[in-house]
DNA sequence: ACCGTTAGTTTACACCGTAAACCCGTCAGG
DNA sequence: CCTGACGGGTTTACGGTGTAAACTAACGGT
């Protein structure tokens, strides 16, 4: 099959979700890819670009309907849980997303959807930008918290998480709340929190 | 001067906050220290060990102080600034501090401490726990939102941010709304949405 | 039939993490 | 004093990385 931009950024997509943002090198790549590593860069100038287009499927996969009057609780609501789900969906790529460069125009556009949901539920233009940073910022960072605690909660039928046995005292008090922690529950708690704090905003 | 742990973290974090966590490698590293690479894998057995140790002295920068009698409120704003601050002191490494793994032992005792505060304030262990989850989040966040929008504020006496002629509409609309942002500001916000939020928690 | 463009390959370079062997100054025991 | 072990640091080496540059093979238009 021919290689296009688009074919190399969803394989590309594929390794990084399969094996890690790490294995994610032009040869591994060019491999998948049933072709050489340096055929890549006649369709991106450098690694960074390559990533730059991964980002761009990535939230090209965000769907964020042109505002309605809907009550924007609503909307907020239905927004972070869609950009939850897309970070949950390619664990290994939250990186990428963390740190977003709005220069990036598939960021900026995603941006700006927002903003324009936000300004028609009535925030004038600051308190929209800054509840955009409130909201993103949340919904990453729970999403990094969730992948980081991970380890406490996987399947390990009935045993618990095998501490080392110089374990931090600390650690061993917060390991079995950890295991039995629901994240979505957690995300739902930080939502409310963040939620019944905008309706009271003065 | 004669190789140690405490030595290698701390010029290795040097050259972090000055060249970036892309530039840190053995060999740079052993340059800095008037040594070759490989003599740090006497005191580290990887790069990842190294990397923990960085985590490690950045954590015994924040204090926390023991428990008392001040309003939680307070406190967890004392305790956001605090973690703010040293996000801010040391922004290259933040790619480090977002994605910290609770085993590693400076983090479970930074973590153990916070959760010791707010149990002592009134919180019950679940909902402790979710504080925690949804303040590091957030704080980690913002740093990370704020690094990525910083070029936007980056001193240009006067002139507007130079956006490529082709540019994203929406772009040009957000841009000069994040030169005027102040990030102290949008932080605070966002910390009295999460304080209110907590406050009404049932 | 030729020529230019395009798509992909080959080769090369500097750098990376790290395993293994080595080299040398210090110190302990005979 | 000699010797031998050892710890700290060096050297060399290997496989992997991103990417610049030169090369090659196919194809479309004149």
């Amino acid at each position: 099959m021919a290689l296009s931009r688009a074919r190399i950024a969803e394989t590309a997509l594929a390794l990084v979700d399969r094996d890690g943002l790490e294995a994610l090198s032009m040869r591994k790549l060019g491999a998948d890819l049933g072709v050489e590593g340096m055929a890549i860069y006649r369709y991106f100038p450098n690694k960074a670009a390559l990533l730059a287009g991964i980002v761009e499927i990535l939230l090209a996969e965000l769907v964020i309907p042109p505002p309605s009057d809907v009550p924007w609780q609503r909307v907020f609501r239905e927004l972070s849980h869609a950009y939850r789900a897309l970070l949950l969906r390619h664990p290994h790529a939250i990186p990428l997303l963390a740190t977003l460069p709005l220069s990036d125009p598939a960021t900026a556009r995603a941006a700006g959807a927002v903003m324009a949901q936000l300004r028609a539920a009535g925030f004038d233009a600051p308190s929209a930008l800054k509840t955009l940073a409130t909201i993103t910022s949340y919904v990453v960072g729970v999403a990094q918290w969730e992948v980081g605690t991970a380890p406490f909660r996987a399947e390990r039928n009935g045993e618990p998480f095998p501490l080392p046995p110089d374990a931090d005292p600390y650690l061993v008090e917060l390991a079995p709340q950890l295991a039995e922690d629901d994240c979505e529950e957690t995300f739902e708690f930080g939502l409310d929190v963040i939620v019944r704090g905008l309706e009271t905003r003065s």
